[in-house]
DNA sequence: CATCAAAATGAAAACGTGTTCACTTACAAT
DNA sequence: ATTGTAAGTGAACACGTTTTCATTTTGATG
């Protein structure tokens, strides 16, 4: 019985603790905000017995008029891929501790980021969005920066992007050029003539960029250019596309692959179906350092973009943007080194 | 200069396209509720010129008034979990599509579900909550059942909860039985002896359930009783677990793991460091069946809780709730089976 | 004790929406 | 032409909070 009175009975409000501590809505509302001025033993009195009621303060209604949600957007094309869930977890975390809730959408598998989502999206006002997608449009991004909404676009040096409006963002530019080098002098250490790029999504800008540059590091140290296949970076389509280069094209010496999951998928394909040896006939390398590559099935050799510094470089983008919304846009820049591990010696 | 204003200047009210359309304010509201009658012709205009002023109704003021926030509040402990993300990723793909967001907010770590987080939640109000974490204690839960918001918990087998105060929320049950006992046969039938349960987390519900239940069905075969290893559904504790298994203590013929990252662990210590084959020296079963388990590298043979169905029985449980909160709760149960792969034949 | 600045207080006005409730219009049926 | 009914309309209120601003209380200073 009591329990289904407690069920149907109404959310405490700030009228009902005002009424039950003998003050003013004000003086509970004041008590919930850390730097308005209220006497301190009042302001005791009102916690306390806002905690007996259960009292939380409505977001929504604070949020009607504070003009600030809490609210921080992350669109997302796959949550289940380990770089963007490893994302995912720790900029919660990080935002969680400064009073921010994370509010997650889905965007299409095909990268294409919907007018619909925005649209829906905006209604619910969040302070700031992280959009994981790099091969987001500028202009479908314009629409959002009524409100102060500031909008922060992950991609990877995006040379495509410096001269564009996206200039007005927030922007992360990881530098992946030191990586991809080390990468390549390793290899041709070993003497590797023949590299493959094992792609990621064609719309990818990260993945645009990749290859561009493999492609110059290729050309500077005198090697063949790459061969190219097309992939999306998942381990199944990087498995079969590995098995097509092998059998229909006519293979590689070593295999840089866009992703380090797309990786894996090249060498179970080279071990376990082509019946090559990894490092000994093809050399693998990939790109991210997700926690699996440390892992002894694999041990991959990968060009690693540090998850903490990237974390807390987007924790400082977004934290400054809304404290004062007013500055201008900045850039947060960020390095690449390689990680060696097994699948080259 | 514009953009500068553009970026300054409010957001679209529904006052503003209500003035620009000749209309009143409520007929603007009404051509956003479907169900609202209002004359088609002039929704179309309505509807034309908002999109014009690129206006969306603002989610927190109709929250306000509904009392319906349209947000599904997640408590997760590890996002990057593979079981975990997947969930996520279906669930918010789901949800999206009836029209909900989802809030994210990370646990702690050790599964222990803070009060601050609930309250904090609390104020965001969301329509309903899922908790991953299966050790929640349901009086935890109490305080949020005012305002009507349900909570779903999710949990396998539960037979601690069935008479406990849980009874008063919808919930999902996982048979895992049947999965277990067709895993067994199939290691007996290979002539295994000693069967050793490597453990999940210690506070898990669903590993304590397994533990339990590998061991009622061992004894029912006649078979000796699981040795136990402690571990936390981590790739490297299970890695650090097995070694000791065989060189601290006296090995077994086979390994069934908690989840599949750990029989992951498992097979790497097996295969890598202590010398020994998989399925050839110690046969290894998982649970969950995530897609990394039907890589080459490990080709894992599981026990398979049906995501699809999981999440289907899910969105079904938190539609019927959301669309009439009077119901009493109901419980959808959901069963498991045995995927064979390499490493048990 | 008087005076004044500073701190604490509460009434009222927002914030942007949905909903009620009378009211008007339109149209078919008598 | 008249009635009856349904559909369409808009003024006013409600949702729960923060913020302004004028007012009262406090506490220290002369």
């Amino acid at each position: 019985m009591s329990e289904r009175n407690d069920r149907k009975s109404a959310r405490a409000t700030a009228d009902l603790v005002a009424r039950e501590a003998n003050v003013s809505r004000v003086a509970v509302s004041r008590a919930f905000n850390p730097n308005a001025s209220l006497k301190p033993e009042k302001r005791d009195r009102i916690l306390q017995i806002a905690r007996e009621l259960n009292y939380t303060p409505d977001m929504a209604a604070r949020s009607l008029v504070t003009r600030r949600s809490h609210l921080v957007g992350m669109i997302v094309p796959d949550v289940c891929s380990p770089w963007e869930s490893q994302e995912i977890d720790t900029l919660t975390t990080a935002l969680q501790a400064e009073g921010f809730a994370t509010l997650l959408f889905k965007a299409k598998a095909d990268f294409s980021m919907d007018h619909t989502l925005l649209t829906y999206m905006r209604g619910f006002n969040p302070d700031s969005v992280i959009a994981f997608t790099e091969n987001v449009e500028p202009d479908v991004l314009t629409g959002f920066l009524d409100r102060a909404v500031p909008i922060y676009v992950i991609y990877d040096d995006g040379a495509q992007f410096a001269d564009k409006s996206s200039s007005l963002y927030d922007r992360l530019l990881v530098r992946q050029r030191d990586g991809i080098e080390q990468a390549i002098a390793l290899l041709q250490g070993y003497g590797v003539r023949r590299v493959a790029y094992l792609g990621g999504k064609r719309q990818s800008l990260a993945n645009r960029e990749r290859e561009r540059m493999i492609t110059e590091i290729l050309a500077e140290r005198g090697m063949q250019p790459p061969t190219v296949i097309d992939s999306d970076y998942t381990y199944d389509t990087a498995y079969r596309a590995t098995l097509d280069l092998f059998r229909v094209e006519d293979g590689a010496d070593a295999i840089f692959a866009a992703n380090d999951v797309g990786a894996f998928g090249a060498i179970d394909a080279l071990r376990h179906d082509l019946g090559l040896s990894v490092p000994g006939d093809v050399k693998v390398v990939g790109f991210d350092d997700i926690p699996q590559s440390h892992w002894k099935a694999y041990n991959l050799t990968t060009v690693r973009i540090d998850l903490e510094d990237r974390v807390r470089a987007l924790v400082r983008l977004i934290l400054r943007r809304l404290r004062n919304p007013e500055d201008g846009p900045l850039t947060e820049t960020l390095g690449t080194r390689l990680v060696v591990r097994g699948t080259v010696g």
